[in-house]
DNA sequence: AAAGACACCTGGGAGC
DNA sequence: TGCTCCCAGGTGTCTT
C-alpha cells in the first residue's frame, strides 16, 4: 500500500537549518520508500528526498486529523488517508532537507558504516585506527567512522568492551577492537529491542518511552558502584559530553 | 588531514 | 513559590 503525502504545512521553519523551500512546496507526492542512513530518515518521492534528521529530543508521531496540536508541533504532514503525521521537536536539532540525489548529499555521502552491518567489523575499525591519536570514545562518535553510536552507547560500549573511554584509539590491539565491535553492536541491538533509552524527553513514534536505560551500566551512574566490581564509577567530560567508566574494569 | 573548540536549543533540575 | 543559572544531547562548522 502506498501512501501520499498531500501537504506540508511549516509552523516553525526554525529547525537546525531552515527547511529547504521544496519541503515547504511540496504538494500531492507519492511517498515511494522510506529509507534509513544513520540516524537520517530518507522519504524518496519521484523527483526528490525527503532528508529528515531528529537531532535528540525530535519525534514523527502518527495522529488523527483531529489531534491537538502540541507545543513544538513543527511540520504538519498532511497524508492521503485521514491521518496526519506530526514532527515535533522541543529543541530544535532536527532537520527536514530536500535533495534531488540523497545519497551524494554533503551531510550523507561520507558517513561511515552502518554498525549492525557487516562492514563495521574489526579489522576495518582497526585499520582506521591506526592512523588516529584521538581517544576512542570520541572515535567511534564520529560518525564518519561508524554512524549511530551517540554518547549513551559509547559509554555502555565501551564499559562491556573493558577499554577506557580515554584510550587512544591507534593504541588498541585487533583482538580488543573486535571485542569493542562485538560490544557496540550488542548495545545498539539490545537498545533497539527495548525502543530505545529515555532519559528525558524521548519517545518513540507511539509516543512512548523506551526501556533500554534499565539496563545501562555506567551512563548515568557517576560515583554509583559498578555493577561487575563494585568499585566507584568515574565520571568526567570528554569533549563536553558526560563520560562515566570504571577504573577497574576499564583500562 | 586530524583534532579541538564552539555552536545550536529548550526543559528540567539545582540553588538561592 | 519564583527566579536565575547551568546542563544535557547529535553533529556540523570553524579554527588551529
Amino acid at each position: 500500500m502506498s501512501e501520499a503525502i498531500e501537504a506540508i504545512e511549516v509552523r516553525n521553519g526554525h529547525l537546525r537549518w531552515p527547511i529547504s523551500d521544496e519541503v515547504y512546496a511540496l504538494e500531492s507526492q507519492n511517498v515511494e520508500q522510506v529509507l534509513r542512513r544513520g540516524k537520517y530518515i530518507i522519504l524518496e518521492f519521484e523527483h526528490g528526498a525527503m532528508i529528515i534528521h531528529l537531532g535528540m529530543s525530535g519525534s514523527m508521531r502518527i495522529v488523527n486529523l483531529d489531534a491537538e496540536i502540541k507545543k513544538h508541533d513543527h511540520l504538519i504532514f498532511y497524508l492521503s488517508s485521514e491521518k496526519q503525521i506530526r514532527f515535533n521537536d522541543p529543541r530544535r536539532f532536527g532537520s527536514v532537507l530536500w535533495s534531488t540525489d540523497w545519497r551524494q548529499h554533503k551531510l550523507i555521502k561520507s558517513l561511515g558504516p552502518e554498525p549492525l552491518s557487516e562492514d563495521f567489523n574489526a579489522a576495518y575499525l582497526y585499520r582506521l585506527a591506526k592512523q588516529r591519536k584521538r581517544a576512542i570514545k570520541q572515535f567511534i562518535m564520529n560518525s564518519h567512522v561508524v554512524v549511530g553510536v551517540g554518547n549513551i552507547y559509547a559509554n555502555e560500549a565501551l564499559f562491556l568492551a573493558g577499554i577506557n573511554p580515554k584510550r587512544a584509539a591507534n593504541n588498541i590491539s585487533l583482538r580488543r577492537m573486535a571485542i569493542l565491535v562485538e560490544k557496540i553492536k550488542l548495545v545498539l541491538d539490545k537498545a533497539i529491542q527495548q525502543g530505545g533509552t529515555t532519559l528525558k524527553d524521548f519517545v518513540g513514534s507511539d509516543g512512548k518511552p523506551g526501556y533500554f536505560q534499565q539496563q545501562l551500566f555506567v551512563y548515568g551512574r557517576g560515583a554509583l558502584p559498578c555493577k561487575c566490581c563494585e568499585q566507584e564509577l568515574k565520571e568526567i567530560r570528554m569533549n563536553n559530553r558526560t563520560t562515566v567508566f570504571c577504573k577497574k574494569c576499564q583500562n
